[in-house]
RNA sequence: UGGGGUGUAGCCAAGCGGUAAGGCAAGGGACUUUGGCUCCCUCAUCGGAGGUUCGAAUCCUUCCACCCCAGCCA
């Protein structure tokens, strides 16, 4: 028998373990309680959705709870749009907060009071200084700050102002609250921080009545604290700020008051993820809007065909640390394939049309054909598909003069109609002004029909086609990646300059096709539906798609080896 | 330059002194009425240099690289 232990554990990140330890000493009284606090003044996009995902599964883990709140401290920034946006997204993606929504803004009134707390014991005063002079007397990395000559009034005369900012009586920026820590401090962040600035302007959700508003720093522990939260999680810039979090929580007296932890937020490879840049995008009229399907944004990714599945799936894989890191785009991609695998109903859709004649085939027979919908999912069942003597196929599936490897229709070669007959290529004809073949002859063998005795026999290759009588005519977007290839870290910083960023978008983000044929089972599809249309990738219904102009989204491409063959070859 | 972090394969990421998990990508093969799916195989000595130890990715010393911080943004 084992001396050893030989239980697999699965491995836990860092925050997980740092959980596990708290409750094994029941710190907290065991509880475990997070939040996802978002500053409504911008779309979510998958970074976001990789915090979401950690906060509400770490709840879920362990029994916990996880709230949303909106860090609404800052009115010149912030609105009510967005709002409704990030509930939708969460949402969307299948977290549930029950009725623990929440505002910073309901707190201003708390966080007062507790402002008058610090100051009726000396550790905060209302500061004169500009912010100009503020940023003087901060100093420098090498250089310690200077004391602000207000730094000393007294607790009474700091009570009377700081009442004043609060009426009004004050310009925006003559005054501030400031914390009195050390003007020395290594850390800028405990050189005397501020903790409310003036802001005369109306805040989306308390309107008028107040015109000093609460710096995050101050704000954020305070919140925290407010609903009893144990673990904070936030990213890694934030680290510096930890002892200013601890500092305000400590200052105020609060027992057992919850920790900060930090972890990395997520870089994709070939897109964007920073507020500016998206913003850029957007303004600049690169991409169509917030929910373009070329973007990260949840909104973009919800309407391009991502599931919220694969987007959790994707988030719990790709791990939590603390290295800053570049997630490759094409795990994301795999993620969605192996969900669509399963759920999506395989169609036939032809994205560049070329006609096949039948030449052995009656002109006007129609039969239905029997399409299983998903060799994946037995329950999936199964549709009829009319083919007749006039069909169309994918223009890449002919090829005159096939090369090595190749081994779908060429003149004299044969294939298999997915679901349908073998066909044998005996001629082919031109545009006799482009050279361009324009349609493409063969005959079928009638016992090869597929269920019948005769389709055991085996061809190379099997193509899905339509009927040029049946089929739909659809508009087809194909989607590709955002950016030309950014995985160098440097690239994944806010810093460089537009000109710089302009030229890494990849020219062939989107390309439209028009003249694309679907089956006509398709007639009826409603927008977000997802299918995969087979040998070619999964696609998804459009918002734009009308009963009378179908328009489909690539989500993404299957894997495709002939590609790589024809790659590799070059 | 001061402070705070991080360095394990092309990309993520386990590992916590006992001889490098897993996933993606890549390459090879099997199967296939999707060149899809599935299955099998291949793919690292742990930023560098010293040291401690029977034994080091794990401990110590030192060096190097990269990221974050000088908003009355979050």
């Amino acid at each position: 028998m084992p001396t050893k232990e030989i239980i697999n554990k699965e491995p836990v990140n860092f925050i997980q373990a740092i959980i596990d330890e708290d409750r094994k000493n029941n710190k907290y009284g065991g509880r475990v309680h997070l939040r996802f606090p978002p500053e409504p003044n911008g779309y979510l996009h998958i970074g976001h959705a990789k915090s979401i995902c950690l906060n509400f599964g770490l709840a879920e883990k362990n029994n916990g709870l996880c709230n949303l709140r909106f860090d609404d401290t800052n009115p010149s920034k912030e609105d009510r749009e967005y709002i409704e946006s990030i509930i939708q997204d969460v949402r969307w993606l299948g977290f549930d907060w029950g009725d623990r929504l929440y505002y910073a803004s309901d707190y201003f009134e708390r966080m007062y009071q507790d402002a008058l707390t610090l100051i009726k014991e000396g550790k905060a005063y209302v500061c004169d200084l500009s912010p100009e002079e503020i940023k003087e007397y901060r100093g420098s990395f090498t250089e310690p700050g200077k004391e602000s000559p207000y730094r000393n009034r007294s607790p009474e005369e700091n009570l009377t102002l700081f009442q004043q900012m609060r009426e009004g009586k004050f310009e925006d920026g003559t005054r501030v609250l400031r914390a009195k820590i050390d003007m020395s401090s290594p850390n800028l962040n405990m050189r005397d921080p501020v903790l409310y600035r003036i802001i005369k302007k109306s805040h989306h959700r308390t309107g008028a009545k107040w015109c000093i508003y609460p710096m995050y720093d101050y704000a954020h522990p305070l919140e925290d604290y407010y609903e009893g939260i144990t673990h904070s999680v936030c990213t890694l810039e934030f680290e510096d700020h930890r002892p200013l979090y601890d500092w305000v929580l400590s200052s105020l007296h609060f027992p057992e008051p919850p920790q900060q932890i930090e972890f990395a937020r997520l870089n994709l490879s070939n897109t964007v993820m920073s507020k500016r840049k998206l913003r850029f995008l957007v303004e600049g009229g690169y991409v169509s809007g917030w929910d373009d399907p070329r973007l990260p944004t949840i909104s973009g990714l919800r309407r391009r065909g991502y599931t919220p599945e694969a987007i959790r799936n994707f988030c719990e894989r790709i791990g939590v640390a603390k290295t800053n890191s570049v997630v490759d785009i094409r795990f994301l991609e795999h993620c969605i394939r192996e969900d669509l695998n399963k759920k999506a109903p395989r169609v036939m859709a032809v994205l560049n049309p070329l006609k096949l004649i039948i030449d052995n085939y009656p002109a006007d027979l129609i039969e239905e054909m029997d399409c299983e919908n998903n060799p994946e999912d037995a329950e999936a069942g199964s549709r009829k598909v009319p083919f007749t003597k006039e069909l169309y196929i994918e223009r890449e599936d002919f090829h005159e003069q096939p090369p090595k490897k190749y081994f779908r229709l060429s003149p004299g070669g044969e294939v298999r109609l997915k679901n349908a007959y073998i066909i044998k290529c005996t001629n082919f004809v031109r545009d006799e002004i482009t050279g361009e073949v324009k349609e493409v002859h063969c005959i079928y063998a009638p016992e090869t029909r597929s269920g019948r005795p005769g389709a055991e026999r085996r061809v190379k290759s099997t193509l899905h086609w339509v009927s040029a009588k049946f089929a739909l005519k659809a508009e087809i977007r194909l989607y590709d990646y955002l950016l030309l290839d950014n995985n160098k870290e440097e690239d994944q910083t806010d810093q460089e300059d537009d000109h710089y960023f302009i030229k890494q978008l990849n020219p062939k983000s989107v390309e439209i096709l028009n003249d694309s044929l679907v089956e006509p089972s398709l007639k009826s599809a409603v927008a977000g539906e997802k299918f995969q249309f087979m040998r070619k990738g999964y696609f998804c219904v459009d918002t734009d798609s009308r009963a009378d102009h179908l328009v489909f989204n690539r989500i993404v491409s299957l894997r495709d080896s002939w590609e790589k063959i024809m790659k590799n070859s070059q």
